[in-house]
DNA sequence: AGCTGAATTTGGAATCATTCCAGACCTTCA
DNA sequence: TGAAGGTCTGGAATGATTCCAAATTCAGCT
């Protein structure tokens, strides 16, 4: 586990703690799993996760602590119609993603201005309150280019 | 109908002309309800103004003229998880939005940079074969933000 | 006008992620 | 040991979207 994983552990336990919720051994797992995961996993991938070591553990469980995270600040949600939600727990903030139409992977990128000195001018700017915000680019990853070039000779 | 409405119908009948589709009845009132309405209409939406002129319309037709104007590079999908997906025929090009998280009104931004410059410039950066983009901004819209402040008086 | 094949449309069923809920299960503390 | 409160389960409910077979419409032709 690297070092943003266990200092993510804790951020998410303390911002937990501090809202009265008592961290129980799914939701520890879970926050684990959350940390420590690099490609924005599905809620089935955390349920799975979360099975290996409570195989009781119900879907239901997963959505209940997600939604604690999300009002805690604690998780960045990229919502998708057609298929699963994907979550990032490792960067709460708002930070755009490269997203492979092909794979389904998604990738964090850098951003080159700050988002929160963004939303605070652009609320200046558009008289909303805004909160948060969501820039995703859309194509096709390295890998998949590869893939597509080799089938095709 | 304004000037752009109808710029944009010319322009999505043509494009699907161009591929061979025809412009059926339900079809060319969906152009217009599409080209017209600026609130970014659901699904819902579009099925109850075209049936407003053809009653027998299903909601099938609705979803599968999307999929042609999608196909034909002619429309915008925002997609949500928790609710219906909301398009914009006006502008099918990529460029960010407003979105109320109260109201759920969405509202068009201009982009100070050209998306597609920087598609370009991205892809270039990353490797990855980029094809659109997605940027919103969520909060409280100006008139919410009111509502809530009387309401508390 | 009538015929034919192809495209379009309908309506209902199927799918699937997410939400809801009642009952079962823990944990803590007296 | 027992009561209270939070937590968890499993299954049902919801709702957007997709799928599909049958019905309808349409264009081109005779």
């Amino acid at each position: 586990m690297d070092s943003l994983a266990r200092a993510r552990i804790d951020e998410m336990r303390d911002a937990l703690l501090n809202q009265g919720i008592s961290i129980t051994r799914r939701r520890d797992k879970m926050l684990q799993a959350l940390a420590s995961n690099e490609r924005h996993p599905s809620v089935n991938e955390l349920h799975a996760e979360v099975r290996r070591w409570y195989p009781s553990t119900s879907l239901a469980t997963i959505y209940n602590t997600i939604e604690l995270l999300k009002d805690a600040g604690q998780i960045l949600e990229l919502e998708f119609s057609g298929a699963a939600n994907r979550y990032d727990g490792r960067r709460p903030q708002s930070h755009p993603h490269l997203i492979c139409l092909s794979c389904e992977s998604i990738e964090d990128m850098d951003s080159d201005s700050s988002d929160e000195d963004n939303l605070a001018r652009l609320s200046e700017d558009t008289g909303y309150r805004l909160v948060r915000q969501r820039t995703d680019y859309y194509g096709i990853c390295p890998a998949c280019q590869e893939q597509t070039a080799a089938a095709s000779d």
